[in-house]
DNA sequence: AATCATTTGTTCGATTTCGAACGTACGGAC
DNA sequence: GTCCGTACGTTCGAAATCGAACAAATGATT
């Protein structure tokens, strides 16, 4: 089996890399290793939720699905964190879809298992609590970013989070996929976009992203961006704020 | 001591009435009655948080302040939940301002007496991760909400809201304060308020909103509203989704 | 190598929403 | 009862954003 031979040293996900040895021998030994391929859904809106993936590699969106068929973004995880949070809160059902935005890997728990060891080891529990609470600041001030802030700001926002958790300048993204997790029409992204690119701060071509000038964009960013990231470093250490850059 | 004199029998609090005595004998006697005035911060942003309080009567915005000074709403609490949800999370410090909109009632509980209470009863910490799951859901509804749905709609959907737990179909409300809980500017409203009055499903007069025709409301608010209200309900049992009416 | 189906990026007019200024109504003080 | 300070709700032009149609580029297929 696998999952027997998986060593916390050579664990890339910030979590899991943060827990003391004694509190990994929960954990460890039920780990089972994944594929994340792009696009799949990992969880589904309104379906069971039946194991929690930690993200090695890789960039995951959380969406939700309205009325009209429309999806927005609500979140991100990515090595920093996890996917099927709903079971760390005791709960087995998703009101959220998961999808993979950029092609990783993952290590699995079922959820027994998982809460066998949040039973057995109180700092685990705390610690995935502590994700749980960043997770919900993420979510929080999308939602108010949403209300009030410009499509120019909100997408070099959404890029230096995903440029966080990419590990790499250059990845697959189309205005198109940008616009939805935006929660904007495509058009609105291509406008924005082309102002990002004539000034230099991205290189776009035909679904190609590639990040140019991180502190441009920085500063081309709503104070969202650093507020969201400053959460993640007090919750869960410096290392959460650039989860790939780190992981290496 | 006041709090040595609270029954379970007479909490108007949802989370503190689904309790099993055996449980809420770890949290009665430390709880303390107290006033929710209007406009109270109960938490600031940045601030810390020593105490959660159940809310027994009143309703309790949850708001986001951005760089410019402006507040959007990020959630809502009444009788159905509590405030200091960061200390059920093992955390303390608030991400968030907690202020109170209708004034009203609220049992409050120090940290420390929490902690304790939640490590000796798995029922109490199970029930507080639900309704912070809740909260999860009606703040990740919000920001979808926030990006995609016209003013108007939304406008309803926050009255419905507020009219579950306000236990009233008249309070105050004007339109500025509406405007800053939606994000939105302050003619927004008054246009979409106008439309609602019109239609006869409010009637609003210097400051003061009257529910005149709820299913009316139902039927103008966008799916968000009925989606909260079932998680809420999956997750806290029906009591949750109108707090304010069933606890009389 | 040329064609075709598909996907992508841009342009356009229409609508929504914004920010500031205007006129109006309330409530406390004298 | 009248004045005045404050807060309120509406109106306006300006800007941002929307939805649909258009044009361009890719890569699979023949």
């Amino acid at each position: 089996m696998s999952q027997s031979t998986i060593q916390q040293s050579s664990v890339r996900n910030g979590l899991l890399a943060a827990l003391a040895p004694a509190d990994w021998a929960h954990l460890g030994p039920h780990l089972e290793a994944v594929e994340l391929p792009f696009d799949q859904t990992v969880h589904a809106a309104g379906g069971p939720v039946d194991a929690v993936f930690f993200i090695e590699t890789g960039m995951v969106s959380i969406l939700v699905t309205l009325e009209d068929g429309s999806q927005v973004e609500s979140g991100i995880a990515g090595p920093e964190g996890l996917l099927g949070l709903t079971l760390v809160f005791g709960d087995s059902r998703s009101l959220t879809d998961a999808r993979v935005q950029l092609e990783g890997t993952a290590l699995r728990i079922g959820a027994a298992a998982l809460h066998t060891a949040m039973d057995g080891s109180p700092a685990l529990r705390a610690l995935l609590l502590r994700y749980a609470l960043a997770f919900l600041g993420q979510v929080t001030q999308s939602g108010a970013c949403n209300a009030r802030h410009p499509i120019e700001n909100r997408l070099a926002r959404w890029l230096l989070t995903a440029h966080d958790r990419a590990g790499v300048d250059e990845f697959a993204m189309t205005h198109e996929f940008m616009a939805m997790m935006l929660g904007v029409n495509r058009p609105g992204v291509s406008i924005a976009a082309g102002i990002l690119n004539r000034a230099g701060l991205i290189r776009y071509v035909r679904g190609r992203m590639t990040i140019t000038d991180r502190p441009g964009l920085e500063a081309a960013t709503c104070e969202c961006y650093h507020t969201v990231r400053h959460e993640y470093a007090r919750l869960l250490g410096p290392r959460a704020a650039a989860p790939a850059a780190s992981a290496g």
